[in-house]
DNA sequence: TTCCAACTTCAAGGTAGCTTGAAGTCAAGC
DNA sequence: GCTTGACTTCAAGCTACCTTGAAGTTGGAA
């Protein structure tokens, strides 16, 4: 499994940009994987490389490890992912990132707007709203989170 | 300063969507203020429904609680924010907005064509450069985070 | 006036995502 | 063969952002 091509993983710290500590993170966590030489130490196939820049993408887009971990166990096991493997998982976060963009979308065109025009604790608000009646149909709280709705109660801690 | 639209601080959470916990955290992080009854306990002008929407928001976005402080603290001190306050505020936020939107458009259209492509690991690529010539010219690194290229090397850990 | 849910403070606990430090081992150049 | 920097593990520490729990107080309705 030993080529020479192998990363140490000061190497692989310093083509990704990531700490070695958070590496080795990475590894316990099991996004990453690593042989070992005769002598302990971590060694990294290239293609590590590309699950790092992967992690690191995602991580930007506010994705938690656990999110990422399970996107990358998509992966094949025991080979190394071609470029259909990573084209497949792309797509499949396509649709999380439309999203994400679309949310964002809407705050920056509504902040203004919105927030701008005093309507925030108003009524119909796209925003937020947090409108008695509306409340009384169960719709109160902030509308910018996704399936907001029937986490309002459970959020709140006090008796 | 008492108007009989004050708002309890469970008002409050419940209208905002914001556990009581969060809010007495942002009190004391001086985010939002309060009036205390005789008997002690917090009252929160209806303007504070805003501030605590905008707080939402933010963090939404991705912004810490002190970059969010930082942002309310350009409102009025001793009178209730105008519309025009706001709208001040939110234009000031415009630009940073954008550029959230634009990382994300492009690590969403970036993503099938370069991490699909198998070029993440190889020359000239938007998304990601680990490449070791740029890297000669001190440019490696992950490409999406703004301003990385003076942090690369600091991030590494082990000596 | 009594009751109880909603409040109060304070300290400790929790999760995520690492970093730091200690104490020791490996490997590559002189 | 020696030196030294890059590695190893493990435990503890850190920042952000809260939550939980204990122990006590308030306030509004019956």
């Amino acid at each position: 499994m030993e080529t020479a091509h192998d990363l140490t993983i000061g190497q692989l710290a310093d083509r990704s940009g990531v700490a070695t500590s958070a590496l080795r993170y990475y590894e316990e966590r099991k996004l990453i994987r690593s042989h070992r030489t005769t002598g302990n130490q971590r060694r990294y196939a290239q293609a590590t490389l590309r699950r790092v820049a992967f992690i690191r993408a995602a991580q930007n887009v506010g994705l938690s490890l656990d999110e990422i971990g399970a996107a990358l166990a998509s992966l094949p096991e025991g080979r190394t992912p071609t470029k259909r493997d990573w084209h497949q998982l792309s797509r499949e976060w396509r649709p999380r990132l439309d999203e994400q963009v679309e949310r964002l979308v809407r705050l920056r065109d509504k902040l203004d707007g919105c927030i701008g025009c005093g309507c925030l604790s108003l009524k119909a608000c796209a925003l937020y709203n947090p409108d008695d009646e509306l409340r009384a149909e169960g719709t109160g709280g902030v509308l910018l989170e996704p399936g907001h709705d029937r986490d309002v109660r459970a959020r709140r801690t006090g008796r």
